[in-house]
DNA sequence: GCCAACGTTGGC
DNA sequence: GCCAACGTTGGC
């Protein structure tokens, strides 16, 4: 099963926000890399470490999952919502999302300089110079290394 | 708040 | 199809 890394600004939607309603929709994603991976590349219950970024510690807070098959995200058509998208329509829509679903919170979270430091970590996406995909994925090799640093 | 890096848009 | 201008992301 896949294993994946998903950004939320935590001011916006957090770990702790996540944990208190279960599971959401991963909704406003308008970037098309990031879709095409929930789009087509996810598969219900493959796990996704949640990171918190732009924030005063950019970290990986916990784990969730995935939770639903893809489909239309609402805002796109919602003409109220800052990510309307009035190139889109009901019969081609053009962004796709998926749900997501609590899985745990770490005690302490992963922060970037950790991950940053570790060797084995420096050739992950998130640490790429000059990344800036919300949504990528993760080797078992580096899932498995990050959490031996929980 | 700054700025580097990158994606998107639109004129030509 | 090129490329400059602009907007956004996100660490610092």
């Amino acid at each position: 099963m896949a294993k994946w890394l998903m950004k939320s600004e935590p001011d916006v939607y957090s770990i702790d926000d996540l944990q208190r309603d279960g599971r959401d929709m991963w909704d406003s994603i308008r970037n098309y890399q990031a879709r095409n991976m929930m789009r087509d590349d996810m598969r219900i219950g493959d796990e996704i470490f949640f990171y918190h970024s732009s924030c005063k510690e950019p970290a990986i807070a916990g784990i969730a999952k995935v939770a639903s098959e893809p489909y239309p995200d609402p805002t796109q058509f919602d003409t109220e919502s800052r990510y309307f998208d009035p190139k889109s329509s009901k019969d081609e829509p053009r962004w796709i999302l998926v749900d997501v679903e609590f899985v745990r919170k770490f005690d302490k979270p992963i922060t970037l300089a950790e991950i940053k430091a570790h060797p084995g970590l420096d050739d992950m996406i998130l640490t790429r110079r000059g990344n800036r995909l919300s949504i990528m994925p993760v080797s078992q090799e580096h899932w498995d290394l990050i959490l031996t640093l929980e």
